[in-house]
RNA sequence: GCGGGGGUAGCCAAGCCCGACCAACGGCGCGGGACUUAAGAUCCCGUCCCUUAGGGGUUCGCAGGUUCGAAUCCUGCCCCCCGCACCA
């Protein structure tokens, strides 16, 4: 049991505190200062926070905190968001007490009696900002909550609004939403008992024209018409011949209903059976040919209109209701059918996909072996997958007449819009899968004809957006073309609701703005909100609570005049222009880092507005891109039980671990991955450091000769790591920034013995100020207690100084490194435990030689005999032509692969036997035998083996006794 | 199918744009050693195969190609992940 170092805990709780006092991440406006802004989408408040916030969050603090050390005045605001209906749901729920949301509670950790005051939601909001435990840098004083439980922040999203609809980008519009019919309201993802995220899809009405009147089968595949062998019909359901738009239509009576929520004027008239039906013919639409109404079981009288058409090539379903019937003479006859006409009745091959055979239906019901039409599950299987591949790589074959040949994907489309331009169809929309309301009424599809869209379908507003991307910076770059591609496909947005939580639409106070389209240009909201709002969440400031359109337009666009505005709103003028300052200063933002589920709506989003409402030069500079949040090997998510509560590992490992765990979980388009096994690491390296950094410093005044190649190390790990801070890749920095600096120093350490004190301080200054950007806590413990008196949070990051970069140093030391490493490779091949070592230079004319080479491969290219030429004129090596020639041939091999700076080292003539001789009583420590330096050729020298012909430039000879 | 990102030694993961420093960074795991009463922590060494002298062999999804030289460039193929689409 060892005492921990430090109280962890205690120790963050302690800075933050000190942070937040003395107001570190507080920022202003400063114009002779250059600024950095950067962001995070503010979460939604429904629940604690986990790690899927918490690393997109910190990935942009890390940024934020290193632009702060490299002369950046900072801001990186924090506010909430409780837009939308999620809260209000759970709210509802609690309310009555329903025992899934309770148990959500309980799984919190929200104590039994606190949880009815969950009933109201505004207690949620109230209760679960938490995030400063993170040790963030945060200006809080910016802090606020969205909707109209925030005046200003409501007036900002109702300005906001106005000038889109002005501007055209808001318009009118039909939408198909899920219905309550019952409700009569939409039903949006939290209100629903069953189906959530269910979205509504459109079929296809096929009109069948019958004596006065048309059979309508509802469809998924239009492109399967001609594949019609006949039509199913329940003989046991009820139908109702009804008036639609005119005509006369016979459909089941819920689709009656259906229809009219669907815009159609339906008048319902007489009721018939299914049995009526059966037996009579009907000409189908797109294969125009007359076709027999038969019995089915399997029809789902909820879904379409309750009459199917049967495609028994493609569709298990009725391949095997045709089987069934075929095989069932008692009904049959009981329905006085033609048996003999059954019995003809054959699949006709429409699509031929890969890997099928022309009738894909029967094939995979061969296979599966389904029994009957009641076969539910494995019908429901084999239309899945008939399905998938039929629409990726089927193709129309003859019997589609002229659309033959047309890949699947693309002749249900056209074939659907032919059927419709001749009024042979039409369409009915139904939720994707079944939907149930949480008054237990199943829903239908209702269309909404008084929708507000904000229209990114716009072809203007694309093209602006675009412009706008080339402006921007990505981290990482590849994503750019996500972000092209997302603006091309987006349409329309309906951008308003009739629930939950927001800011009513300004025009029409029975909308609420939904909540990703509240929430598309708020950044600029930070730039003032410390006036507004004052740190609270809900402001009280109380000019701010009746802000008009005019203040809006001074601040935000500069339009207007600062007096006048002060007037209208209540307060003064100085405030006012100051805000506008204030908003010129810190706009548009640097950087917004998110999660990558975000690019295809927030993100965009958030550039079609900026693009909508600012000039150019004010729309975003930099997005960044995290992955998905990995623990364990999988995808962190509420739905899947896989989530760590940020305080709970907050708790378990305290802020600075938890931060570096985020640093090394990775970058890039890759998933960050969580991994224990390093935060364990991490913690044990965070407190040596603390300990080995605070301790009374050993060492002694006195320079030894590894300083300069430890400084010319530890400028390296310097630049690399600013470049790795640069590019977001905090794993990268952490490694040169602080795996790989201690690794330095323990290569110094093990090679002087006794440190120079000096030398010692500038490893821990350095180290400390860029381990600050992960672990601000420990260090500004450290720093503290090294007797700084400053922080080291708003300290200068390490500078890169190219004068103590020292390439003759690092040559040295990478040649004692060299000899070391080949002593060990033959220690360990030989197995011999050695007694003595000889190291055996090579003799200086060999060296002489290698340097030339060298420097002259960095004039240019390097031959034999241009290398010859050169060595015979000097002097040292006049005298030996033979054993020159024999050194050349490596020397220029060598030399014209290695790399510029390679040649720099080689270049050098160094004084090889002075290097090993200071480096002996190290060698001879890890070695724990005698080593003794020699040269090739000096008399005396003792060599039974004759080692000393293998000596080379850099690669001295090694005896072993 | 469309758009995007990937496949590297037991695992994670650099390198690939800008071909030679690459048997291929680093971490984890594993083996050995130092330190310690011991454990842990820490530090050092090793960890594709062969090798009693610093060497050799075979590797970077698969198959070809370009090149004096390819993990890196080109062509084709296979597989995985994300989004869209789609799932009567």
């Amino acid at each position: 049991m060892s005492a921990p170092p430090y109280e962890t805990h205690a120790v963050e709780r302690k800075w933050q505190r000190v942070w937040e006092d003395k107001g570190v991440y507080r920022a202003r406006a400063a114009p002779a200062r250059p600024k950095f802004f950067a962001n995070v989408p503010y979460p939604y408040m429904n629940g604690y926070q986990h790690l899927g916030f918490a690393v997109p969050f910190l990935r942009a603090e890390f940024f934020s905190r290193y632009k702060r050390m490299t002369g950046h005045n900072v801001l990186f605001p924090q506010a909430f968001h409780c837009t939308g209906l999620p809260i209000l749901g759970a709210a509802e729920r609690i309310a009555e007490g329903e025992p899934v949301q309770v148990q959500i509670l309980r799984d919190m950790g929200i104590p039994e009696a606190e949880i009815p005051a969950f009933r109201d939601p505004i207690h949620w909001i109230e209760v679960f900002p938490e995030a400063a435990a993170l040790g963030a840098a945060v200006d809080w004083s910016r802090l606020f909550i969205t909707t109209n439980l925030n005046a200003p922040y409501d007036a900002f999203v109702r300005w906001q609004f106005r000038k889109l609809k002005e501007k055209g980008y808001v318009q009118l519009g039909k939408h198909p939403v899920i219905w309550c019919p019952k409700d009569e309201a939409p039903i949006g993802d939290h209100d629903r008992l069953e189906g959530e995220g269910v979205q509504p899809v459109e079929f296809t009405l096929l009109k069948f024209p019958i004596a006065n009147a048309f059979l309508v089968a509802a469809t998924l595949r239009p492109e399967t018409v001609f594949g019609q062998t006949n039509l199913w019909v329940d003989p046991e359901a009820t139908y109702v011949k009804a008036e639609v738009d005119g005509e006369s239509w016979v459909v089941n009576p819920r689709a009656a209903d259906k229809l009219r929520e669907q815009g159609h004027a339906v008048r319902v008239g007489p009721t018939l059976t299914g049995k009526d039906l059966i037996g009579k013919e009907a000409v189908a639409p797109g294969l125009d040919q007359p076709i027999l109404v038969l019995p089915s079981r399997f029809l789902d009288q909820g879904r379409g209109t309750g009459i199917v058409t049967s495609v028994p090539s493609d569709a298990p379903d009725d391949w095997m209701a045709l089987k069934d019937l075929k095989a069932d003479a008692a009904q049959i006859g009981a329905l006085g059918l033609d048996p003999a006409r059954i019995a003809a009745i054959q699949p006709i091959p429409i699509i031929q996909s890969e890997g099928w055979g022309p009738l894909p239906a029967v094939e995979i019901s061969d296979r599966m072996g389904i029994e009957s039409q009641m076969d539910r599950e494995k019908l429901e299987a084999a239309k899945a997958e008939i399905y998938r591949t039929g629409y990726y790589t089927g193709v129309m074959t003859a019997a589609a007449g002229e659309f033959a040949g047309v890949r699947v994907e693309e002749a249900k489309e056209r074939i659907k819009a032919r059927l419709l331009e001749s009024g042979q169809a039409a369409t009915l929309w139904e939720p994707a899968d079944p939907v149930v309301c949480r008054c237990a009424t199943p829903a239908i599809v209702k269309i909404v004809d008084n929708q507000w869209f904000l229209v990114y379908g716009n072809a203007e507003w694309k093209r602006a957006a675009h412009a706008a991307l080339d402006r921007l910076v990505f981290f990482p770059e590849a994503v750019r073309k996500q972000f092209h591609y997302t603006i091309d496909w987006l349409r329309d947005w309906a951008c308003a609701h009739h629930r939950g939580l927001g800011t009513q639409l300004p025009w029409d106070d029975h909308w609420v703005i939904e909540s990703l389209s509240d929430s598309t240009v708020y950044m600029a909201y930070y730039t003032i909100a410390h006036a507004l709002q004052d740190g609270k969440l809900r402001s009280e400031v109380p000019w701010a609570k009746a802000l008009t359109d005019a203040f809006f337009d001074y601040v935000l666009l500069g339009s207007g005049n600062a007096g006048t505005v002060a007037a209208q709103v209540g307060t003064d003028a100085k405030l006012v222009e100051h805000l506008r300052k204030e908003f010129l200063y810190w706009y548009p933002f640097d950087l917004r880092n998110t999660g990558k589920d975000l690019v295809q709506n927030h993100m965009t989003f958030c550039v079609f507005n900026h693009v909508a409402l600012f000039p150019p030069e004010q729309t975003p500079r930099g997005f960044g891109i995290t992955g998905f949040v990995r623990l364990g090997g999988r995808k962190m998510s509420k739905s899947k039980g896989n989530v760590w509560y940020l305080r709970v590992a907050l708790e378990e490992w305290g802020a600075d671990v938890v931060r570096m765990m985020v640093a090394n979980a990775g970058g890039g388009m890759d998933d960050p991955k969580l991994d224990l096994e390093f935060a364990e690491v991490a913690r044990g390296r965070l407190a040596g450091w603390h300990a080995f950094a605070t301790a009374k410093g050993e060492g002694a005044d006195a320079p030894t000769p590894l300083d300069p190649w430890f400084l010319s190390s530890l400028n390296r790990s310097v630049a690399l790591t600013r470049e790795a801070m640069q590019a977001m890749e905090y794993r990268i920095a952490l490694r040169t920034g602080f795996f790989d600096l201690q690794a330095a120093w323990d290569w110094y350490r093990a090679r002087v013995g006794v440190p120079n004190r000096q030398i010692r301080d500038r490893f821990v200054e350095t180290q400390t100020k860029i381990l600050a950007v992960f672990a601000p806590h420990v260090c500004e413990e450290v720093w503290q207690r090294i007797g700084r008196s400053d922080f080291v949070v708003t300290a200068s990051f390490p500078e890169a100084r190219a004068s103590e970069v020292d390439v003759r140093a690092e040559a040295s030391e990478a040649f004692v490194r060299r000899v070391l490493d080949d002593a060990r490779e033959i220690l360990k091949v030989t197995g011999i435990e050695p007694k003595a070592l000889t190291l055996i230079i090579a003799p200086p004319w060999m060296r002489e030689a290698s340097a030339l080479a060298a420097s002259l491969a960095r004039e240019g290219p390097v031959t034999m005999s241009s290398f010859m030429e050169r060595a015979m004129g000097v002097g040292s090596l006049q005298g030996r032509p033979s054993e020159l020639a024999g050194l050349a041939k490596r020397l220029v091999e060598d030399v014209s692969r290695a790399r510029r700076e390679d040649l720099d080292r080689l270049a050098m003539v160094f004084d090889e036997r002075a290097y090993l001789e200071a480096a002996r009583p190290f060698l001879e420590r890890q070695f724990r035998c005698a080593v003794a330096v020699r040269e090739a050729g000096e008399p005396g020298l003792v060599d039974p083996k004759g080692k000393a012909r293998s000596a080379m430039p850099g690669r001295p000879a090694i005896y072993v006794e």
